[in-house]
DNA sequence: GCGTGTACTGTACCAAATAACAGTACAGAA
DNA sequence: TTCTGTACTGTTATTTGGTACAGTACACGC
């Protein structure tokens, strides 16, 4: 259907989320940013391109001029949908189209706070926070959170090495991390983490980090 | 309805339109060349006046940065969407209009069984379940259920008399009925019921009814 | 009469944002 | 091999747009 790169519609689905979530389209900034672009030019060039192939127009001389064009009553319908994401393809962001498994129609102001995308949860390991094998769980997507929470934690599968997204209690005291797994039976450890000093031109990536904060869950079978 | 000035309603509406036509709120400048003002600030003021009204959002330092609030003129079918069935006034079917709490914009085929309705848990007569204080559950609806299923049981509250829905577990051998609570607690007691016998002519009101069973639930907070 | 809110004009500053130019690198088709 | 398109980095010029400050005028309630 797509004659869009996977880059394109990558940017283009950013775009659609940004307008669903804040009302205003994005500027070449925010899209660089978002997709750890160096210079705002390359997201021009993507718009450029997006709008060639007629997916969007750009409204020269205009701040977030960027008008959608196919697809437009798409974005009204995702405004009560929400992303399902299952696993997440090496260096892509979260919500990227490569790793939305499916929309699934939810109210994302269903939850409190509101939540971005959903995740389904395997295992028992938040079995006392009474979050089951099964349940799909809303996560508002922010960077840090408070000691005690319940945070999306992004990191490398001990086996396949592969990022994926687990539920665990987040406690912080200076640069030591404890994910704590809400489970009593002895198989389920808490994970120790010592984060990397902040020296600005450190290169070294954090073995994980926060995709948001538990908001709710769904839970879809009796 | 509006507690807003003409004026301000003049100009909210023109921020609307403008996100019906271009894809994007207008800047001050634009807001004020439509309505003649030489200045920008006028139509700044009007902003600051709409905003603090909770009409719309302003986001600082972002351009265009205007984000709706109230009267998104939702026209949404109710395809994707499930009453909340709160009390139930005397005599009305379930999901009468007067017994509807409100509308939630979630897709009925996430549960399964189907969800017909959605009902809101107060207590905790259900923990063992996983079914907590304030989870909204959802109910597909039919008249009977198979032992040991979780039941919406339609029946007089002990102290108003009022009809309302609890959530339980199901029991039934011959006309005897066992309605069980999920907690061990001693406050928590099953309910026995018996049936009147079932000669077609009894004008006899049971005691209680199944208004369907339990199909999952929403949490809607973390 | 005084304070408060609405409805503006006019000036000014500066961060936000667009957009153009000059590159590099790589992949696939002609 | 050359050409075209994608996917960027880096720099700079220029405009757009947000916001603060200082006013004027009028209406309304206390």
């Amino acid at each position: 259907m797509s004659d869009l790169t996977q880059r394109q519609s990558e940017i283009l689905e950013f775009i659609r989320s940004r307008l669903r979530d804040t009302g205003f389209p994005p500027t070449r900034e925010d899209i660089a940013r978002e997709f750890g672009f160096s210079s705002k030019t390359g997201a021009q060039d993507h718009l450029v391109a997006i709008a060639r192939k007629g997916y969007i127009e750009l409204v020269p001389g205009n701040a977030r001029g960027i008008r959608l064009l196919k697809g437009g009553d798409e974005v009204l319908s995702h405004q009560f949908e929400l992303p399902l994401i299952g696993s997440i393809a090496a260096g892509t962001p979260l919500t990227a189209a490569t790793n939305v498994e499916s929309w699934l129609r939810i109210d994302p102001q269903l939850f409190h706070p509101r939540a971005d995308f959903l995740h389904r949860v395997s295992g028992h390991s938040m079995k006392n926070a009474n979050i089951l094998d099964g349940d799909i769980v809303g996560i508002h997507a922010q960077q840090d959170a408070d000691n005690g929470q319940i945070v999306a934690a992004v990191m490398p599968h001990p086996k396949t090495g592969e990022d994926e997204i687990t539920l665990k209690r987040y406690f912080r005291r200076g640069r030591r991390v404890t994910l704590k797994p809400e489970n009593d039976a002895p198989a389920y450890r808490p994970i120790e983490i010592e984060l990397a000093p902040a020296d600005g031109d450190s290169q070294e990536q954090s073995p994980f980090r926060i995709a948001g904060i538990y908001a709710g869950l769904i839970r879809p079978r009796g």
